[in-house]
RNA sequence: GGACAGGUGGCUGAGCGGUCAAAAGCAGCAGACUGUAAAUCUGCCGGCCCUUGCGGUCUACGGAGGUUCGAAUCCUCCCCUGUCCA
């Protein structure tokens, strides 16, 4: 399978209908945000006209009110990916979020998932007393843990709490059990990173682009479908924190010009690109370019690459993924 | 023409005689990341130097002078901006 890395922006989408047609593939996505129905111009996802009749799979399956994990991802994606196998075609991954590439690729460790009961009682300590003590109960639970995690990281100082009460053991024993990757499938990664200028230009223009194709309708129609089941004035989870709809939404009430809506998306995607470099730089193996993905000149690189990489590479998703499990080790 | 208010680091904005290279926020830069990750969190953020320290040094709070041991902070003049009156 083809996978394709990069920040908002850099025309990982556009590469991906380019691939998809010239080698017969089809197109998988991991883009935490592009899973969710109705989310369609903030996500930047790709119209029908621009799929150009490649399927595209992974993208609206999720309701907006829906939790959705990494780990739920995951499987979705194998079996995506199986299923393609059986087919014939070649899986071609795009998106963005580092974290559920990795989660397909590696696995997560053997444990439990949320539990929204602990999760709220968790956070109202973290609210009664203060974050810094529902740190100090992770310490007394998992010390190793606690000194990973910041102690004002209460998101993730709750995952670890969670996963210490489930399981009655210190979360960083069971991470220590290792994790199960992906098998079977032999993953090369292309990256896009094009001149950060150039990127910044696109990403301003495509937020501006984005306001004027009604993102600021599509939020608040969004946000008034969930009121309807929800008592929260704005949610503040799942995609509804996704880049650019707090922000239309603000404004289609009145309460931020739609100027510095615009602008303050802006800089909030462009914050969000530089996360992206910083993980996906860790990604091993990735063969990057210095493009845009939607430049011709950068998709005959592409495929002249591949070319010559289809013949020479012979290690699985499984192998490099046990690499990968190493580096980190002997980086930390 | 007159009366007020004000001019502070890329921006907003606090400071109103020493502890001020100047609070805070934003933007910017760098980083972390094993179950809502477009999330969450961390560090740096005037220049130069070094033994990287509540270190040294230079340049800085509109401009020019002055008062003072010492001024972003007080005084004088000038320039500019906003509001109001003519």
């Amino acid at each position: 399978m083809l996978v394709i890395v990069g920040s908002t922006a850099t025309g990982k989408s556009a590469l991906a209908v380019f691939l998809a047609e010239s080698l017969g593939g089809e197109v998988v996505n991991f883009d935490s945000m592009q899973l969710y129905r109705g989310f369609n111009i903030g996500t930047g996802k790709l119209s029908p006209g621009e799929r150009r009749g490649i399927p595209h799979h992974l993208l609206d399956i999720v309701d907006p009110g829906q939790v959705f994990t990494a780990g739920d991802y995951a499987r979705e994606a194998e079996r995506m990916l199986v299923f393609l196998r059986e087919k014939g075609s070649l899986p071609i991954l795009v998106g963005g979020t580092g974290l559920y590439l990795r989660t397909l690729l590696l696995g997560l460790f053997e444990g439990p998932g949320r539990s929204e009961e602990l999760r709220a009682r968790l956070k109202r300590v973290a609210h009664r007393r203060s974050r810094e003590f529902l740190h100090r109960m992770l310490r007394r639970m998992d010390p190793q843990s606690a000194a990973r995690i910041h102690p004002r990281d209460t998101q993730k100082t709750i995952r670890a709490l969670e996963v210490c009460v489930l399981t009655r053991r210190p979360f960083s024993s069971m991470l220590a059990q290792g994790r199960a990757g992906l098998q079977g499938f032999r993953a090369i990664k292309i990256g896009l990173n094009p001149d950060r200028e150039e990127l910044n230009r696109r990403i301003e223009a495509r937020v501006e682009a984005m306001f004027n194709a009604g993102l600021m309708d599509e939020a608040r129609a969004l946000f008034e479908s969930r009121a309807l089941s929800s008592h929260s004035e704005s949610p503040r989870e799942g995609p509804f924190t996704s880049l650019g709809y707090p922000q239309a939404l603000a404004a289609a009430r009145g309460e931020l010009s739609r100027e510095d809506a615009i602008r303050e998306t802006q800089a909030a995607t462009r914050r969000y690109a530089k996360r992206q470099r910083t993980w996906f730089r860790r990604e091993l193996d990735v063969n990057w370019f210095a493009g845009f993905g939607d430049d011709p000149a950068i998709q005959r690189e592409v495929i002249d690459w591949l070319a010559g990489a289809s013949l020479n590479s012979r290690s699985t998703a499984a192998e490099v993924g046990r690499t990968m499990a190493g580096s980190m080790i002997s980086e930390t």
